[in-house]
DNA sequence: TTGTAAGCGTTATCAA
DNA sequence: TTGATAACGCTTACAA
């Protein structure tokens, strides 16, 4: 059995409270007690057991990560590493540990959080996506159970804490960029629109031409969360209209890779022919061919802001909710370029 | 407070113990109480407590993650969401929950190694990477710890349990598939050396080339974990000289993209000048430009593997030493071509 | 400043 | 087939 709390106190002499007291570093022990337990800890490697310290706090440190379910884009997605850091150096920095509930259908994944937070195994959770309709949202507030979302929650948003982008105003910029290279003909790419950040991208897109006076053109919206085959129907559709756009936001880099693959198959250049622009900015957006211009949305400090908010609920639950807004940056590479003037 | 087991035991009026033994779905209990105590779980929406649960059992049903640390290419690298998964799959199959081990610093990690082990907060441990010298393995070889490695030991490989690829073997494989193409001048890029996994895709490498009389050529292997300016001058330097390689072997599809780019901002065609072939047949490796013909690891199966291997340890920590050697397989894409003839 | 003892929510041993 | 009770390792009143 592993060295605990009396063992140390026998060594000692004192009692295994005044052991769990020189841990606390409770001001209430005196020094010299103090230096005399520490060294006992030290003569039999002594390490707190955190199981039986949870049951007797009703804390656990742990903090539990939600994913969406993993059949989804997302974990291919260089976004969830780097979130991950994120969240992983906000959690060390205050010693707690990340479990991480996942599962390959939604209703796995609820079983996985009632376990979390019903089991006790995690005093808070972080919701690293964000969805239109979301049961373990709903079952977090009904529960009353700390968490925090990454993303915009879809409604209650004054009510719930969380962290994310401004993505419509992102998007209004970046679509307000291309209009400025003379863009008129502007088509979106969207991915999954259940995800709260999809609709954000395309509302922003949309107010930008609308308020450019540029008439929408349902045909230059598509939707798929696709990366392989299954967009590369819908792009060769898109190209092939009479009037094709000249340049497309798409609203992840993942997809606009598949866009870019697929553009170079049908043997239409970017940027010449058509200028692309994405979100994430991930380490892909550099090393594309051609590279792209893309929104860097700083993905690492959402997840250690998302940490760093949860934490200072567990540590005072009457703190105010809190809507923090990480800032983006337009990223200039290669694939947009003003649009050429046709002779007619 | 949350609902408890004698909140249970008192509706249905029998003792705590019986209500245990209900939920171990004991059969020394009648069918009859155990009825009359489910009725009362689900009345009062009872969720065993995990945390008394692990302490009355000294177990916790959780598995530590160890990952490199962050600092490291491996998060960018679509290896981890991808092993990843196949561990949760593994894990969730058995109700084990997964804990995530990480930090900037190798002292950080091996910290947190230690905070899970003896502070109890983990039945066991996977290791997801597998290093030259490695203080937390050889931690957890001291105190006897169950773990199971991701890759293969650097020494005594049949004292521990693993699951890998043949990656000797698989980098032979496609060394003589280049060659096979007439390629006699072949480089290799590697990844960081203090990992076994590029070591043994070196060794394949050379000995493909030994085998076929090719004498070895310093000069054709270059180390780096660049994916930007890094390896730019490295493959500057290889391309420029007198007798430039006709095919690369590259150690990763990511440092493979970064090459290519590199490449393809030299003017240099692949795979018409030059052949590339690399390994992990990640997403990306589908959709960079050309298509790379990448080794398919079966990344998902290791993590699966990896998962079940541990908790059948935790099951019966008996079992005997196990290698689990995960098959591999070349998918052709359009990196590679026959080697072109020169004319003299 | 320190010790005693109860309690956190389970499981498991022993008796009944 | 079930019930009392100790035990898991720690924290924290309350007492001293």
């Amino acid at each position: 059995m592993a060295v605990t709390i009396k063992d140390v106190a026998k060594l000692s002499n004192v009692a295994p409270s005044t052991v769990s007291r020189v841990i606390a570093n409770n001001p209430r022990i005196s020094e010299k007690t103090k230096i005399i337990v520490r060294a006992a800890m030290d003569e039999l490697g002594y390490h707190p057991n955190f199981i039986a310290r949870s049951l007797a706090n009703q804390s656990t440190r742990v903090i539990g990560l939600v994913l969406p379910n993993s059949t989804d884009v997302f974990f291919q997605n260089p976004f969830f590493p780097t979130v991950f850091r994120g969240l992983s150096d906000g959690a060390n920095e205050r010693q707690y540990a990340l479990q991480i509930n996942t599962g390959n259908t939604d209703e796995e994944i609820f079983e996985g959080v009632i376990q979390m937070v019903q089991g006790g195994r995690v005093d808070g959770v972080i919701l690293l996506y964000s969805r239109i309709e979301d049961k373990v949202l709903n079952y977090l507030r009904e529960r009353n159970f700390p968490f925090v979302v990454i993303g915009k929650p879809f409604k209650d948003v004054e009510l719930i804490t969380y962290v994310d982008n401004d993505n419509y105003m992102a998007s209004k910029e970046v679509t307000n960029y291309l209009l400025s290279l003379g863009h008129e003909q502007i088509g979106f790419i969207g991915g999954d629109l259940n995800f709260v950040v999809t609709v954000e991208r395309l509302l922003g897109f949309e107010k930008a031409l609308r308020d450019a006076g540029i008439r929408s053109n349902d045909d230059y919206i598509i939707h798929s969360q696709f990366l392989r085959e299954g967009g590369r129907e819908a792009i060769g559709k898109l190209m092939n209209l009479q009037d094709p756009p000249t340049a497309l936001v798409v609203a992840d880099d993942l997809i606009a890779l598949g866009v870019l693959n697929t553009l170079s198959e049908m043997n239409i250049s970017v940027p010449d022919d058509i200028s692309i622009l994405s979100f994430n900015n991930v380490l892909f957006a550099e090393l594309s061919n051609p590279p792209l211009t893309s929104v860097e949305i700083n993905i690492f400090e959402i997840g250690y802001q998302a940490a760093k908010s949860l934490i200072q609920i567990l540590a005072n639950p009457k703190v105010p909710v809190k809507r923090i807004i990480v800032p983006h940056e337009l990223v200039k590479r290669h694939s947009c370029s003003h649009v050429s003037v046709v002779e007619l």
